[in-house]
DNA sequence: GTAGTCCGATTGTCCGGACAAACGCATTGA
DNA sequence: TCAATGCGTTTGTCCGGACAATCGGACTAC
C-alpha cells in the first residue's frame, strides 16, 4: 500500500516540514507500522516532486526526535517504541493541564527582595541586587500538590498576582517575548520540615521530591531560578531521554 | 582577531565534524567569548574552500546541541549558558567515576525469572516469559548509595558476575554491539520500608529519590528496565534540558 | 521629531548532481 | 560445509547555485 502524501508550494510553510508532519502523523496514526521501510530517499523525492536534499531534510527531524532510524544500505525504518514522547521542557502547569486536572494556584508572596548569594549565582546577577520572588502553592481537585519558590530577574517580566494565578509562569514568560531555550535541572528528595509539611499537608518528616531549576532563553541569560517541592504521591518526573551518536 | 581554521581534506573524518569540533573547542575554550558573532557562512566557507551546505551542517549540529544561536539578518552568535553540556542518557556508574568516586558494585542477585506483569509490560513480552533479574548494592567509598534492580531480556547480553562488579551494565551493553537509543524514565520520591532501609543503612520511613526506566535499542527495541532507589543525601539527578523550536 | 519606508546583510529554503561508504545478499572458491 | 568475494541498494557527504524571509539601521516624508 502506498502511503497519501503530498505538498501544498503556494503554501508558506516549507515543503520539508509538510512533508515531516504528514510522516509523523502516519507514525501517530499507525499507518507506518513500526519496523516499517520508509521506501527510499531517491524514490520518495520524485514521487513527491522534490529534490533529495529536502526529503532528507524531513526525515532528519524524525530521526533528530527519534521517531525514526537510518541504515546504510538498508533503508530508513519506523522505530518501534511503546513511548515516542520526545523529552521537552515541561511546565508543571502544562503538565497538569494535559492531564485534564485544572490546575489551581494560589499567589503566597509576589515582592521584590534582594538576591541572596545562591540566587544571584543562579541568575548571574550581582548579589543584593533587586530580583522578583514568587512562591505559589498549586493545588490539583482540591489538594495541595506542590510549593513553588521562583526568583526572576527584575525588569523582565511584569508579574500580575491575578495571571500568575490564571495561568503558568512559563506561559506569561512566552507570551512577552521571551523564548525558552534551555534549563539546568536537579532533582532529589528530602524530609519535610514542619513548615512545608503544613502547606503541603503532608506529616512532618514525610519524603518530598525536590527539583531546582535555572532557565535559560535563547541568548544564554537566565531568566528564571525556581526551588520547588512535590508531594511524591502526587506527581512524579516522567520524560524520555534520547541518545545522541 | 581571526580564528584559525582549517580542515584536512584526506582525512576520513567528514568535513563538517571536523569544523563542529573545531568550533566547539574554541567556544569550551574561550576563544570564542559567549555573544560574539560567528561571522556570515558564505565568507567562512570561503576562506575554509568549503561549501556553504557543508558549513552550514557543521554550524547546525552546535545550534542542536545549544551553544550556539541563529538569527536571520544578524548572523550565529554563541551562547552565553554557564552550563553548556547538553542531556545525555546517564549512567549512574558513569556519573560516579566522571566524579571521581571509584564506584564499588555488589552483585546480589544474578538469575532468571519468569517476567512479572509489570516487568513484561515494560519489556514487551509475554507475561511469565524468562527474562534475566539483576539486583545490585552500588557504593562510594564503602558507603551504600543506591539499589539497582534490573531485568533483562532473556539471549541479549551475557551476564557475568564478575564483569557486572567491575564495570556497568551499560558499558557491558555497548560493548556487546547494543547501541541504546532513548530511554524512558519516571523519577519519584518515597519513603523506605524497613528491608530497603536496612540495605542502605537508612533509618525506616527515610525519604528515598526513586527511578524506574526502561531502554531502547536503535531498533526501538526494549533493552532493559530497571528500578532503582537512591539515598537522596548522597545522589540527585542533575541534567540540561533544550528546547526544540 | 516621529513614524513609515527602503535597503543591505544574513540566514532559511530548495534544487540537481556527484561520488563515497556501508549493508545485505548471492555467488564463488577452498 | 563454510568462508571470502563481488555486487546492487541505500544512505552519507559534499558541491555550487538561486531566491525568499527577516532583521536592523539609515533614510525620507510628514
Amino acid at each position: 500500500m502506498q502511503l497519501e502524501l503530498r505538498v501544498d508550494r503556494s503554501s508558506p510553510v516549507p515543503l520539508y516540514f509538510q512533508l515531516s508532519q504528514q510522516l509523523e502523523a502516519a507514525i501517530e496514526h499507525g499507518v507506518l507500522t513500526p519496523g516499517s521501510l520508509l521506501g527510499n530517499e531517491i524514490e520518495l523525492a520524485a514521487r513527491l516532486g522534490l529534490s533529495r536534499p529536502t526529503v532528507r531534510q524531513a526525515i532528519q527531524s524524525l530521526v533528530d526526535k527519534g521517531l525514526l532510524v537510518r541504515r546504510r544500505g538498508v533503508g530508513t525504518q519506523v522505530v518501534h517504541s511503546q513511548v515516542k514522547r520526545p523529552l521537552e521542557l515541561s511546565s508543571l502547569y502544562d503538565d497538569l493541564e494535559a492531564a485534564g486536572q485544572r490546575p489551581a494556584t494560589t499567589v503566597l508572596v509576589n515582592t521584590v527582595v534582594p538576591a541572596s548569594a545562591e540566587v544571584a549565582a543562579a541568575l548571574a546577577v550581582a548579589e543584593g541586587s533587586e530580583v522578583h520572588r514568587v512562591e505559589r502553592l498549586r493545588l490539583a481537585h482540591g489538594e495541595p500538590m506542590a510549593y513553588l519558590s521562583n526568583h526572576l530577574p527584575s525588569g523582565l517580566l511584569d508579574l500580575d498576582t491575578a495571571q500568575l494565578e490564571a495561568t503558568g509562569l512559563y506561559r506569561m514568560m512566552r507570551s512577552a517575548g521571551i523564548t525558552l531555550h534551555s534549563a539546568r535541572q536537579s532533582i532529589g528528595a528530602r524530609a519535610a520540615t514542619a513548615a512545608e509539611a503544613e502547606r503541603l499537608a503532608e506529616p512532618e518528616g514525610a519524603p518530598l521530591l525536590t527539583m531546582q531549576r535555572t532557565t535559560f532563553d535563547d541568548t544564554g541569560r537566565a531568566v528564571e531560578f525556581g526551588d520547588h517541592i512535590y508531594r511524591p504521591a502526587r506527581y512524579s518526573f516522567e520524560f524520555q531521554l534520547l541518545v545522541r551518536p
